[in-house]
DNA sequence: TATTAGCACTCAACTAAAATGAGTGCTAAC
DNA sequence: GTTAGCACTCATTTTAGTTGAGTGCTAATA
């Protein structure tokens, strides 16, 4: 199962070769192209034995080889060079990111788009997630004669709007009640039970009808038990129509299929690199969903604090640029964590 | 330039064939699959007739007819039947429409989505623009020691993470010189004058560095500037890869390109169906960008009162199933307009 | 013993020619 | 005015043949 020295670089340049091409790779282009001063008859004889070992695989009697999933696993743990992403790149990238940092769901998008523009490749990022999504703030401010907005601020903000008519000092007394009893706590500590204390609550301090407090409290719970809900965006998919492995339309619909649900990407997302640090790749079977059997899915971890924790990830052929994927991945994380530490707690 | 009643029989009766089929239609194929009580040789001369007209077109000398862009416009206005939408269906739509309606946001992006399921086509919806958004509270939450966050309330919510140090009563205070000043503007009214006023009554009232004032303004200033960005949300991109005239996966990847553009789709958005009462169709070269000159667009206003609208459309092949589009949009955007009627005053 | 040149063999991919058939336009008869 | 009949067109499909990249094996070489 150890490969010498002399086998490692074939195997790696074959593969890089087929990074490159996606075209089987045969002896002479090897003999050719990469200079180890061995001829092509030397090369097939060693790519039969890393054939032999499983790393590499012929399509067909009469084609060269390409690398089987181990194949890549060996090259992306062992034979991979270091990628190194331009300086200019690098800054401009900072810079990019920088931009607008305090709309926290706009940053983590973009650090996506962003990834997918370095890497030409789809990526998948999900918005961090605490254990404990505490409530700081509940609010209630009239928007029109019929209609009332419920505002939750925890670390970010949901907010809906409530058909009821409650005027200005309603809502302020409505939401001075709500702050008592919710503020600080998090979405799982409030219950149906917790609710109805604050319906008691209210009926007994504000003077209004039982059925609109009904009605803005149901609204309340729903928003809560929200609180905890992801958002996954999805981006650059259409570059999957660029690799030739995709030329089929139906072999891209069904990965296009696949990436609108989010169910999936939940899924996806989550059971990927989690005990992880850095950057880590599930090739082709090693994924769970049969659609990626020839797919890698690549992700990082970045972090908002300890706690709040989201993911980037790209999704690409087998044969992706495993070096350049990994580099991003890893400085795009870096720099997140780094941007977004600026809004931490300093204990 | 008109058409005798016969001839209308066979254009439609070959529009409808095309449309199902993608396929050009041949004289027999109208003789026998229509009932019209002709012969494939009356068919084929009146077909002549339909070509030299402007109405069909011949894509070489052994093919059947497609329709011209002209015929299709003729069809849409005066040949296509009603499409009635089943009453269950018609059902189904409105639950799922209904559901969740206080976060404005989603209920249009699934108002998109549910046009997509319908129709299979994809589907591009704007959120309502009003003309003048008014702003009806601004508030600031401190979320961390290092972090505090910006939460301005117009017909929705827009709100960014600032980093930095103020304590709650500072937070309360300035969010109430905040308000004094703001509330009721609609973001064209606020100037840099406006900020620099609201930054002097600061300093005057409350005891805080003066580089904080200035940070936290900056934010306030920036995202008021945003109030008025559209959000746009693109649905089903992938339904056009079923469709037989983007097999090609070249084409296919332009128009997903053009879709992932946001200032295409608020061009699109813009300039369509703007001054028309219920649905209107831009076909073909009636498109003004180059990419949609063979797609068709099928717009719809709706509105959330008298003053903000937004516009739900569907893109698809030219020869799209315009009867059911045109029946969907129909029924989604009134479907609009009744649910978020019960947000609006009633003046 | 490891390497390489040489050669027969395989097989996908390309090419050219031939067959097919859907559809037309025209003419003459009804 | 309508239709049957027929010659003609041309994209598509089928077939057979050619090409060429690449292999595996063998025997010669360092």
């Amino acid at each position: 199962m150890d490969l010498n020295e002399r086998k490692k670089l074939i195997l790696q340049a074959i593969i890089d070769e087929y990074i490159g091409s996606a075209e089987p790779v045969g002896s002479r282009a090897v003999s050719k192209k990469h200079e180890l001063g061995l001829s092509s008859a030397t090369i097939r004889n060693e790519m039969a034995d890393l054939e032999e070992m499983g790393y590499l695989i012929q399509p067909h009697a009469s084609a060269g080889r390409i690398p089987s999933d181990a194949g890549y696993r060996f090259y992306v743990n062992s034979l991979m060079k270091r990628y190194k992403l331009g300086l200019e790149t690098i800054e401009k990238l900072q810079h990019e990111l920088a931009e607008r940092v305090g709309m926290l769901d706009r940053t983590i998008k973009r650090a996506g788009f962003l990834t997918s523009v370095l890497t030409d490749y789809t990526t998948v990022v999900s918005a961090p997630v605490s254990e404990r999504t505490e409530i700081k703030k509940i609010d209630l401010v009239p928007i029109s004669d019929n209609a009332v907005m419920l505002i939750i601020v925890t670390r970010t903000v949901k907010n809906r709007l409530i058909s009821t008519r409650l005027s200005f000092d309603e809502c302020q007394k409505v939401a001075g009640i709500l702050n008592a009893c919710l503020r600080e706590k998090s979405a799982d500590e409030i219950t149906m039970d917790t609710i109805h204390s604050i319906e008691a609550a209210i009926s007994e301090k504000v003077p209004i009808e039982p059925k609109l407090i009904i009605n803005v409290l149901h609204y309340v719970y729903e928003a809560v038990s929200e609180l905890d809900d992801t958002e996954i965006y999805v981006q650059n998919a259409k570059s999957i129509l660029q690799y030739p492995e995709y030329q089929d339309v139906n072999k891209a619909r069904d990965i296009f299929t696949f990436l609108e649900d989010k169910q999936n990407l939940k899924k996806l997302i989550a059971g990927s690199g989690d005990d992880t640090e850095g950057v880590s790749a599930k090739i082709g079977d090693e994924n769970d969903a049969e659609i990626l059997k020839d797919c890698s899915l690549v992700t990082v971890n970045y972090s908002l604090d300890g706690k709040a924790v989201g993911k980037l990830g790209v999704i690409g052929p087998k044969r992706m640029n495993y070096a350049k994927v990994f580099a991003s991945l890893d400085l795009i994380s870096h720099e997140i964590d780094s941007l977004l530490g600026c809004f931490d707690d300093d204990r």
